[in-house]
RNA sequence: CGGGAUGUAGCGUAGCCCGGUAUCGCGCCACAUUUGGGAUGUGGAGGCCGCAGGUUCGAAUCCUGCCAUCCCGACCA
């Protein structure tokens, strides 16, 4: 364990890469691009699966697999699907190796496939594909199905986490009878994915809507959830998709409706990734390490002895094992480290580093007065207390802790929402401040791609309860209605 | 994919210009003393100098190619 961590201030791209690996979450593999999951990160990532699965299957929702390999020709099916993902596919052309003779191992080229094979960078095509002959009859209706899976996409530029050629995700792909019925799964899935980024990640979102623009490939709209990072820079946290008929009718899945019409079927995908590991770190933590909130922290609560002798340590371990079932049977996942190759200072900074929620100390003194010291990772502070009912305080501190993480990354977000009413305003909170900015806007994607060019900043959505009023566009002094929201964006 | 930088022990580095198989710190191992915020001492181990070629009696050092990482751009739901 290395110490010192550079500090935010000094450079927030270095702060975060030398925390995801020196907290152990994450390290870069021998393949471009792509990274390791460490078993610490990948508990994160379990802990997230864990209630978004349970809030999937709470909304009638089943898991399903479906290939890694997509025959090439399915993409070329959807016109804007493929024109939105064909720069950025691996392609499988071969399906054997021999030696070369020279003790090389090459690519066998007699083995050249007939059709090459895509590894999916999302799987709506091989999906609506195989939906074809799942649904005839209104009666089949709806389909609700999710998937947990790998994907691929080749980045130009990757980051832990963030980006990544391949990353871990869901994706849940519905097929529905009416319009009105898809677009309220699609809303539903939304707030679920907003429910999740705020009550146990801790991160405040803001949902919306995305313009035409930034669109995803083969939707009709695209809703989205959008956070704000400590360096005032946006990150879309989970999209959700209505995509109307429109895989429907390139892959010809039709069904008969109640008045005995055939009819092509109605569709919604939504998503998120791995990438919400990266928005966790980067919404809470500090320059001491990690910050989790106690919902997803691998290890709520640790426990450090500290000790003179054998007999002393035999004592605390005693009080602390009683103390750990009790924790335990109110569902506090608890270590112990009773390690006595690291020192209780190192173990300190340790568990700092890697954001456990609660840390306890217990010595000689504290066996002696029946106290023990609690440190919270949030806020740390540190102070000595009874023992008496410790687990039903720690429970409860968890809560204001995961409270207290909310509170504070909202108030940042809130602080970090300004209004723009010109494009010199604009152009300098963004220098200057950074975070979102509410403008008018013409609603051209003209205006749009002129700001994007100008300033790094894109619309990150229109927000769903967006207030009404009457404005000038911040650029072109066109008429608009309502102002979005703008942001400089991971 | 374009511009820039970097790659030497697990990590961080010196050496490179001016060729002679490598410096220091942290970490690691052993023992002792320690243990309430990243311990101290003594001894020890650890290196295909990113990879592959080339020049040379000899390459970490010079040349070519490749790979990876970081920064800036382009790209990106």
């Amino acid at each position: 364990m290395s110490k010192g961590l550079t500090s935010r201030n000094e450079d927030y791209s270095q702060w975060y890469n030398e925390l995801v690996t020196k907290a152990d979450l994450a390290e870069h593999s021998a393949v471009r691009g792509c990274m390791v999951i460490k078993p610490y990160g990948y508990s994160i990532w379990e802990g997230m699966q864990a209630f978004l699965d349970k809030r999937f299957k709470e909304t009638g929702h089943s898991n399903a697999y479906f290939p890694l390999f997509i025959p090439k020709s399915f993409f070329s099916k959807e016109a804007s699907h493929v024109e939105g993902f064909a720069t950025e596919c691996a392609v499988v052309t071969h399906y054997r190796l021999k030696n070369d003779g020279n003790g090389n191992i090459i690519v066998d080229e007699d083995a050249k496939l007939e059709e090459e094979l895509i590894v999916r960078p999302t799987s709506e095509t091989i999906i609506w594909n195989t939906y074809r002959g799942w649904i005839q009859s209104y009666r089949d209706l709806p389909i609700l199905v999710n998937q947990w899976s790998n994907v691929v996409r080749w980045e130009m530029r990757t980051r832990l986490f963030l980006r990544t050629t391949e990353f871990l995700w869901q994706e849940g792909h519905t097929a529905h009878a009416t319009k009105q019925e898809a677009i309220e799964e699609t809303e539903r899935m939304l707030d679920v994915y907003a429910d999740f980024a705020e009550n146990v990640m801790a991160v405040p979102v803001i949902r919306g809507k995305k313009t035409e623009t930034e669109r995803f490939a083969g939707a009709l709209d695209t809703y989205c959830i959008e956070a704000l990072m400590q360096d005032g820079k946006a990150l879309q946290a989970g999209t959700s998709h209505f995509l109307g008929q429109n895989f429907a009718k390139a892959f010809d899945v039709k069904f008969t409706n109640k008045e005995g019409k055939l009819d092509h079927v109605w569709a919604t995908s939504w998503g998120v990734s791995t990438r919400l590991v990266g928005a966790l770190i980067m919404a809470h933590s500090d320059d001491s390490g990690l910050v989790l909130p106690p919902k997803l922290a691998p290890i709520q609560v640790v426990i450090v002895p500290i000790h003179r002798s054998d007999e002393e340590f035999e004592k605390i371990s005693a009080v602390a094992n009683e103390l750990i079932s009790k924790l335990k049977s109110r569902n506090i996942s608890v270590k112990y480290d009773d390690r006595d190759t690291q020192r209780p200072g190192f173990k300190f900074a340790e568990y700092e580093l890697k954001g456990v929620p609660v840390r306890l100390a217990m010595g000689g003194r504290d066996l002696e007065n029946g106290t023990i010291e609690i440190a919270r990772r949030d806020t740390r502070e540190k102070q000595t207390i009874s023992r008496e009912n410790l687990d039903e305080y720690i429970e409860k501190l968890l809560e204001e802790i995961q409270l207290s993480i909310y509170n504070k990354a909202l108030n940042f977000r809130n602080e970090n929402i300004r209004e723009a009413n010109c494009y010199d305003e604009f152009k300098q909170i963004l220098d200057e401040k950074g975070g979102f900015i509410f403008a008018h806007w013409d609603g051209t994607v003209e205006t749009e791609k002129k700001i994007k060019e100008e300033t790094k900043a894109t619309i990150r959505c229109i927000p769903l309860d967006n207030k009404q009023e009457e404005g000038v566009c911040i650029v072109t002094g066109k008429p608009s209605t309502q102002r979005v929201l703008f942001a400089r964006a991971y």
